[in-house]
DNA sequence: CGTGTGATTGACGCCTGTCAACGTCTGTGG
DNA sequence: CCACAGACGTTGACAGGCGTCAATCACACG
């Protein structure tokens, strides 16, 4: 096995302007470079249940994983995906409760392990560190209310047409349009709440107005604003 | 007007086990105590609207107040209500955008307003503080994410029986079993992203099937085995 | 080549949103 | 005191969006 790989510095996941971690001191880094774990991930596997205890938090270094919720009759519900950079299980430690959601990994990843103790010492510690986590949970929040508000009153057309917009702004497209993520349809559904029979119909029908372009898992935007119409996304 | 009233102590609003402010040191509390604000609200007021900047938090000394979003074509959507002891508009404050709700008074109300940088001082001078902000977030953020799952995957039936349970945890039953608030049905609707005439057609057939009985708004559960299970609650 | 997962299509019907009409109650102003 | 407006509640009719079931196809993999 030749899948030794080198473990990613702490730092270097402090990228982008919204990291949490360039709120620690160099010191602070230092110690968390030290202290933490760091695991590879192949494509379906399981990083934690729904229900378990959570120790720790996992920082994704490499790779997609899904956190989805099981609803009535083992039915999932996507909740978001978490790519290089972001946390997961910060949630559950923090609230002290049992992981609200299961995490599972759809591109292989590499995840480092930050234990409770030493991100709660950080907190203590550096309380810009901890207002930081406070902000970036709380635009969590305001996300999650406003998908709430969307999931309540669009119909399942409108939700699958702005599902592409948030899938473009999370993991973006390329030069000719084509969205950076491969979900299958049954998982598209279950971001939105519907049935997979439903997405493939409509994906077919948005095809058919020249609003995407699809390749197996591959969809390419189209039409963007006739797409933002279909969405009822006026901005 | 004798409609004076004597300004809340800031310590008989940290009641409870959960309450944030058992957190600050008495000489904090003192502090908290001496630069809130204070003011009465009737019922219709708006509080302050979503879209708008807020500068600041309201904390709930009495009444009820109603947050909601403002979704297509102007129907609201309840995010949740706040009463005595719950802070409101923390979102918005710390993670730096605009307010992502409305919020009106439902029950004629007394807030306290905390001005953010006051807020922010204690955040970051009391770590304790901060990290208990941060688990209630958490808490809400799961709340959230459970909702979604719930509006995604169950029928309207399932979600208005399910409703009935979460307004008797947030606000209690009387000796009679009767909810101790009163929504309109239109309100009940917004809740979970429905017609009004489906929550009315809905109740009558709960009455016919003597798991409630409705006195006006007053909603009395009569059976509520068979209500959680029309929830498709299993706990 | 069998097996399994995912994608697709069609048939069918129910849940639920919409529209419209009407009843009820409360507060307001003449 | 009555008339009226306005908010809220109720009921019926109706259509269509969307979930469910079932059959078939496509494709990858051991």
């Amino acid at each position: 096995m030749k899948n030794i790989i080198s473990i990613p510095e702490c730092k270097d996941c402090a990228i982008g302007s919204n990291s949490l971690f360039l709120h620690l001191t160099p010191e602070q880094l230092a110690v968390l470079n030290f202290d933490k774990g760091c695991d590879v991930y192949k494509r379906g596997n399981i990083i934690y249940h729904e229900g378990s205890r959570v120790n720790g938090v996992y920082c994704v270094n490499k790779g997609i994983v899904k956190l989805y919720k099981t609803g009535l009759e083992g039915r999932e519900q996507i909740i978001r995906f978490a790519q290089k950079g972001e946390m997961i299980g910060y949630r559950s430690l923090l609230s002290g409760e049992h992981a609200c959601h299961s995490a599972k990994v759809l591109e292989d990843a590499v995840l480092c392990y930050i234990p409770g103790e030493i991100l709660f010492e950080l907190l203590r510690k550096n309380s810009e560190f901890a207002i930081a986590l406070l902000q970036f949970t709380c635009r969590e929040l305001g996300e999650a209310n406003s998908f709430i508000t969307e999931i309540a009153q669009k119909t399942v057309r409108e939700r699958l047409a702005e599902v592409l917009f948030i899938l473009k702004s999370n993991f973006g497209i390329d030069n000719d349009g084509v969205l950076q993520i491969s979900l299958t349809r049954e998982e598209l559904a279950n971001m939105i709440g519907t049935a997979t029979e439903s997405v493939i119909r409509l994906l077919s029908e948005f095809k058919d107005d020249n609003l995407i372009e699809i390749n197996g898992r591959k969809i390419k935007l189209l039409n963007q604003k006739l797409l933002k119409k279909t969405a009822n996304i006026y901005d």
